[in-house]
DNA sequence: CGCCCATTTGACAGCTTTCAAATCGCGTGG
DNA sequence: CCACGCGATTTGAAAGCTGTCAAATGGGCG
């Protein structure tokens, strides 16, 4: 799926152009980011609470997620990253990383120092809105993250993510057709839902029953879109992705 | 409890100032912004889902909230603001907003072009750090209720609700001693957690019965401090105030 | 072939919701 | 000063969604 001779920080490029459209000065200043490259295995601790990494990760492949957990051991997953997601803890401003960052497949990221990212901002301005704008929108899905958990039911909260991971996949470029990559296992959907794997595992056969999605082995393939998005009361705006019209059809 | 002839923008100030410390130039430049003053009713809508306000809203007094609403009409609180929060739609750069902002008690709000904002940031760098910070704490206060709501009980949800409400209050000069004004009906702390307003006030009543808090008639008293905490699983470090040392006492 | 992790299944408990209806508190008007 | 009315709080009973605890099954990898 990589262009064999793509630049490293090609992914992220194309997103932040879709966030605001850059010039080729902007896309230079981007390719010559100070990075260097690092391959974490599944389930590595990329940042963990308390850290200050100073660096940003820019993922060059795979996926990654942020999580807390509470004081009974409970773990909530907080976001999903995939392919061109520029991730930073923001431990500079805050002091240091209010969560952990993991590695949810084998992921090939972009280290990017902090401070190199604060000068191309200087320097380029629209960075700094595309960049900020990414943030924008990134709260944007929490906040429909919080709904989700807060006020849906199982069967909604899961089919919801589906067709959250659908939509992003589809807008970086990921998979084709109806059929993604899927990175999550049952548990893991479940801590992202404020779900048990048990129940978890009870919502998606239902949802295979209903022939909405078929989901295993690694990959989703989207059976029925519309059922699905009726089913997890999805609606794609949150997202400020256009790009969902390739998966209507 | 508001000194008589402050300025209408004084607790926006001190807030940001206890984001990054400001000199006399910032302080001077955040008097000088343009702004007007307006109340507004409780449960008054100030955004709506899809509005392009164009505005931030400075709290100069009361409380407002963000909320969302599911396709079956449940609503889920985001949010709290309080006295001195600077709460902002970001419509220019996400095109609208995606959530409703609505007046929890009558309040007094200062609207302030978010362009005379963005100028601001332009001339003092300082005061675009502070207001970065400030919006990087309400992301890691989005993040802990996402785990509150979607992995800790009800009973602990409740508890470290009260808890969080009391730490910023106490931060931002409100009430005294560990009494402090209450906002919330006992169906908007619901909304808030993920409960329904029935429950919440069973759970209120057991708090109440092991006297660790009292909670009625638009104010709160915290009774024990410390068994609040533990029993909503509270540490305060997410909120990035020094302040709570006062309510140890 | 064997091991390990993820998925699946079953039975049961229990937390939370649902649906009414009663009570309380407080501001308003008589 | 008291009665009224509305919203908020409280209460009860019953249903049901989701969690818990084990244990079995399945699939991929060395």
């Amino acid at each position: 799926m990589t262009r064999s001779a793509e630049h490293a920080l090609a992914p992220l490029i194309r997103k932040l152009d879709r966030r605001v459209k850059l010039g080729a000065v902007e896309i230079e200043a981007l390719e010559r980011l100070p990075h260097y490259i690092a391959e974490v295995d599944r389930g590595r601790f990329i940042v963990r609470e308390g850290d200050k990494p100073g660096h940003c990760m820019a993922i060059v492949e795979g996926f990654i997620y942020r999580n807390k957990i509470t004081g009974d051991g409970g773990r909530q997953i907080l976001s999903v990253h995939l392919h061109g997601d520029l991730v930073c803890a923001h431990d500079q401003l805050l002091g240091e990383a209010d969560h952990n960052i993991q590695a949810l497949t084998r992921a090939r990221l972009a280290y990017i120092p902090q401070a190199a990212l604060l000068a191309a901002f200087e320097a380029h301005p629209v960075l700094a809105r595309a960049v900020w704008r990414d943030n924008l929108i990134d709260g944007s899905v929490a906040r429909e993250w919080l709904l989700n958990v807060g006020r849906r039911n199982a069967r909604q909260r899961v089919a919801h993510m589906i067709c959250e991971m659908a939509v992003r996949s589809e807008a970086a470029g990921l998979g084709s057709g109806s059929k993604y990559v899927w990175p999550l296992t049952q548990e893991q959907i479940g801590d992202a839902s404020g779900l048990t794997s048990v129940h978890t595992n009870r919502i998606i056969q239902s949802l295979r029953r209903d022939e909405l999605v078929k989901l295993g082995r690694g990959e989703v393939r989207i059976v029925d879109w519309l059922g699905l998005q009726l089913a997890g009361d999805f609606r794609s705006s949150y997202l400020h992705e256009q790009d969902q019209a390739r998966l209507a059809a």
